[in-house]
DNA sequence: GTAATAGTGTCTATGAGACAATATCCG
DNA sequence: CGGATATTGTCTCATAGACACTATTAC
């Protein structure tokens, strides 16, 4: 109650975007090579500094996607993922990071697999497993966004997000399979996804080179999913389990 | 990419506390009455400045909510909520605010109703309601923290939160039916609680002044909810929604 | 036809939701 | 015993999960 004199300290505000993707039905993430100190050389998640005092943290967080990743903007999804601003996690001083999450639809496959725009692309798998060097505290703000994600398919029509303008219900269920890392029964996945009411529209059919063609959808009207797409294989198993 | 010269802007960076608890069975959160400006006189949720340039958010978090709540800080957790940091929610600068979420057990209910450490417990229906002035976007935050909470009763054990060390199953169903503001049945709760291994154990039995003695529960080990407790009523009608 | 993928039908076990009766305390 | 609250039981309907077959295209 003593501070009349007393100043609060500043903090430096930047954005960090977790963009998630699909290919070859694995969950892949983009990451860029910082160019400048610290970790210069090392894989990040595109973001930066706030621009200006006044500028909005999501209006940061659009300019940065846009900067960063040459997608549609426009169809994409941003939701705030949270802060993370511990003292040290930044050796230039006291930064405080607004993290987001986008899912950016399947990209059409670049035929040999690696082009310019290609190489932010990193699967999820390895960059949490491996001793790959991230910066600052990336690898954990990945892995809050591949789990944020995993929550979000089950209550919320994200996963047509991550597929373009129209899918198949095939399509669609590589998303939950490759996300999730599960299989899942077609037979009761297509029961399940039309029975959800307004969860996919039909959008006409897709040709195929082989296979009778499959038949096309949209998004729907609806975003938050009742009943939900329940996940199976919950482990039943009474585990401790702390949230900050 | 022009930002050899360039510096990034600085904010203050603030925490807020949205601390809910249950009395007379309506959900209450505790806010303060500001004494300086801005908003002096106008009631606000607990929070403040970051005390230093090393401090942690969370510990700041938890600084807070020791200062401001006189309760056992120990048996609280925390979660962070999100962050608020619209330009021109703070007419002194640009601030950037960290909120928390905090469940606060059940108190035992002041004979007369009215006390001095009474004073901040206000009903979240009437707050949220009401042309009540807030301070800042206190409002919006009060509500993301409700929802937030409606939330997680589904899925964590976070309904035992409300209840002091032991609690009848009875009183579970009001915390589930306070935060929820839906009635349910409560042979239906029993069967569900009891059933949901690891989430209470028992723990002696209850004497009350009239009617049979109930028994006693203890929150048990497990934290996540599986199969979760589904809340009824989600409304069937395909309904727009956005996230940001 | 054959290959290849898309889509549908059925059975069963489990759990949610609606509903009524019994148990155990105090006085 | 009466009042009051706690607790258990049953029935039904919906659906998740397991499983096998038919449909439609290209060649």
């Amino acid at each position: 109650m003593t501070e009349d004199q007393w100043v609060p300290p500043v903090v430096l505000l930047a954005v960090d975007l977790v963009i998630l993707t699909l290919r070859r039905s694995r969950l892949h993430v983009l990451l860029v090579e910082r160019g400048i100190e610290p970790y210069k050389g090392a894989l990040a998640l595109p973001g930066g500094f706030l621009q200006h005092a006044e500028e909005e943290i999501t209006a940061a967080a659009h300019r940065e996607l846009a900067e960063e990743a040459d997608l549609d903007v426009e169809t994409l999804r941003l939701e705030q993922l949270g802060v993370y601003g511990d003292p040290g996690r930044d050796p230039r001083g006291r930064v405080v990071s607004v993290a987001y999450l986008a899912i950016a639809p399947r990209l059409p496959e670049p035929t040999a697999g690696t082009d310019a725009a290609d190489a932010g692309w990193q699967p999820v798998e390895g960059v949490l497993a491996d001793d790959l060097t991230l910066a600052f505290d990336h690898r954990r703000i990945i892995s809050d966004g591949v789990e944020r994600a995993r929550a979000k398919l089950e209550h919320s029509s994200l996963a047509t997000a991550f597929c373009g303008p129209t899918f198949t219900i095939t399509d669609l269920q590589d998303v939950y399979e490759a996300v999730w890392g599960i299989p899942l029964d077609p037979r009761n996945f297509y029961r399940k996804v039309q029975k959800t009411e307004g969860f996919i529209v039909p959008a006409g059919t897709a040709r195929k080179a082989t296979g009778r063609p499959a038949r096309l959808f949209r998004a729907g009207p609806r975003t938050v999913l009742y009943p939900p797409m329940v996940r199976p294989t919950e482990p039943p198993s009474p585990k401790e389990q702390e949230s900050e």
